[in-house]
DNA sequence: GCCTCTGCGCTACAAATGTAGCAGGCTACA
DNA sequence: TGTAGCCTGCTACATTTGTAGCGCAGAGGC
């Protein structure tokens, strides 16, 4: 559903993924142009009233982060990208990501292993 | 640097990536809310001028596909996905993607066996 | 207590996006 | 060969985005 978001707000919104919680002065310095204080908060406004972010009192101001909780929004990107450049295939893409990445981190490796031991002994034991 | 096209243009673009081919018509017919095929020109021009789209004649009409070739857009998107989502590890999000498909096909898990022991050589190597 | 400094919510407005209508050209076929 | 059907390129216009300015309210320093 991040799909239908303006490129700005898409931008916003994906920061609060990132660092997961901001205020509106980081968000803007955090933004390419560094766009105004208001600029930024009637985006955060928009977008939550659309639902995808929302703000808690902090001492000073407000902080914002964002309303979906990151694993459903990581699912529905990854389900986007693997529907739309790797022909439905989540191992294709994950393939692609792998062959991407220079250098990669053993303990990750381990896991990645392990699934796909598991994937193949729920073939074969079927 | 698809992440800075609107909602919609996105949305046509994404089609052909999916499709890799499409005639104006096929793409009014496989977007939402069936835009009228003038409506879908104008994006295409447009996506067109910003270097998205190319457009060769064909027997009846025009034919559109992305200008920007799929290895590097997939790139990209992957590079944004795992930016935003994972904390920049590849790793933690070719896990993700795994554990999130039901079905793995078997050659493709091969294929990433093969990655991850080729990654512990080069590592080993060092 | 007063004054600055921040941050907030409007309001306003330019630019971009999303959409449709219309007239013209080319194809095919009755 | 006339005419029905597509497809195209404008042009026009409503809506949405992107951005900034203004005035107000609470927090601290002097």
């Amino acid at each position: 559903m991040l799909s239908k978001l303006p490129p700005r707000e898409r931008q916003i919104v994906n920061l609060l993924y990132e660092q997961g919680e901001m205020a509106v002065a980081a968000i803007c310095d955090s933004l390419p142009d560094r766009p105004s204080g208001s600029a930024v908060r009637t985006m955060l406004k928009r977008l939550e009233d659309k639902g995808f972010v929302r703000r808690t009192e902090s001492h000073r101001g407000f902080l914002y982060s964002p309303a979906v909780a990151d694993s459903v929004a990581r699912r529905t990107a990854l389900s986007e990208v693997v529907r739309v450049f790797f022909n439905g295939s989540p191992a294709g893409a994950a393939s692609a990501l792998l062959g991407m990445s220079e250098r990669l981190d053993g303990s990750e490796l381990d896991e990645i292993e392990a699934m796909i031991a598991r994937a193949r002994a729920a073939k074969g034991g079927k």
